[in-house]
DNA sequence: TACTATTTCTGAACACGTTCAAAACACGGG
DNA sequence: CCCGTGTTTTGAACGTGTTCAGAAATAGTA
């Protein structure tokens, strides 16, 4: 029966979270969760091709619950600071109990081989749920984002969001109050920057930024 | 007698730098390391205490091999923007035969506690060269960059480097072209952007991103 | 029920990074 | 010459992620 297959996955999953929560990366061994799943080490490898998968796994979850509390957070509307601050704080709220396993996370995420890897084919459900909260920020602010950027700045904001997430995994302050601050001040500074596009002098600058991270994306 | 000591700490470490190049990180396992330089397994423990300690190596040749051809090409002066080009450039220079390497190296660099990462206490040396090239080309630039920016603008350059280094890691096209059309536009259009400094609008800004950087750093 | 095919599961085995007790070596002083 | 001390080197052993041949359970069909 298919359900049983399911409940095996699901109990192998759930045992790894709670280790990688509990005890870190390294001390959560394949064997480990195994044996605390009540399963062999080759049936793990049955449902998961490797440890990396079970750490991807953990990011979908978080990318999931993120998206859903902000979006809570997005109702109504607000400045694109305001709303953008609440996506990033959001995405802090999340992540916040992995704080130790971060270093190991990011060290794996980074390797564009990993299934973890934010850009990679098997993130792709999970890349989308994240770039789909910045542009459902964007376009709900108020005062309305110039249009020339409305299309571009989802993608860049979603990448400042991994550039912040790296600083936290750095960030040891306690609760990680740096970042929080980094977010509190970055947040209206990058909206009030924007507002620049109608100075005449700033606004080719910023033209030229944007046709450069268009021309280099291809 | 101490010649004989450094001459096999040599062997190793050229040995495992010119494996790391030709083959990969992978592949390049201690005990082939060891097998090809003539000696035991815990004998190249007894010289290095880890595999990433051998990376490590690598890092710090690369940042000498970087700092002296940059400082070759910072001779004389010109504007902020090419100089700041030809450092970036003198660096995917000296990275480039290392390419297929990157991902394992960014990867392992990007754990807090490994000796290969750019802020651990290990790499202060070549982080303080690396800084120092920064510095150089600001400090050279005609015309002078502005009085308030010289003191933080080496080092947001120096983590500005990082991340492309991060970009050139995950550009697969030929000769990371993509790479070097990024700094060819980036490198002039940060110097742009600095000069809005004098636009009573931006100025503000830009004032604002200085203090959050400043305080942010503590 | 009996037979087959498929899915699920097991545990031994492999190569890896790393550790460590002990061997081999170097060398100055008696 | 040999002893003793410190340095250098060895290779077996450990625990890790991962693989795989085959066993066990299940599903499907007659």
């Amino acid at each position: 029966m298919a359900v049983k297959s399911e409940q095996t996955r699901q109990k192998l999953a759930d045992t790894a979270l709670h280790m990688f929560r509990e005890i870190g990366f390294e001390k959560t061994t394949m064997r480990a969760i195994a044996a605390e799943a009540g399963v062999s080490v080759g049936n793990a490898y049955y449902y998961f091709a490797s440890k990396d998968d079970l750490v991807h796994e953990l990011y979908v979850q978080v990318q999931e619950e993120h998206a859903a509390t902000a979006a809570l957070a997005l109702e109504g509307s607000g400045s694109l600071g305001s709303r953008l601050g609440a996506v990033l704080h959001a995405g802090l709220d999340v992540m916040a109990p992995y704080h130790a396993f971060g270093a190991d996370f990011v060290s794996t995420a980074i390797r564009p081989t990993s299934p973890v890897n934010p850009f990679s084919e098997a993130s792709t459900p999970a890349r989308e749920a994240s770039l789909a909260i910045f542009r459902l920020a964007v376009d709900g602010a108020r005062p309305a984002v110039p249009r020339k950027l409305r299309a571009d700045l989802p993608e860049l904001l979603w990448l400042g969001y991994m550039g912040i997430t790296l600083f936290w995994v750095y960030d040891t302050s306690p609760g990680q109050q740096r970042t929080r601050r980094l977010v509190d001040g970055a947040a209206p500074l990058m909206a009030r920057g924007l507002s620049l596009a109608r100075l005449p002098g700033a606004a080719k600058v910023l033209d030229d930024i944007l046709s450069l991270s268009r021309s280099i994306r291809s």
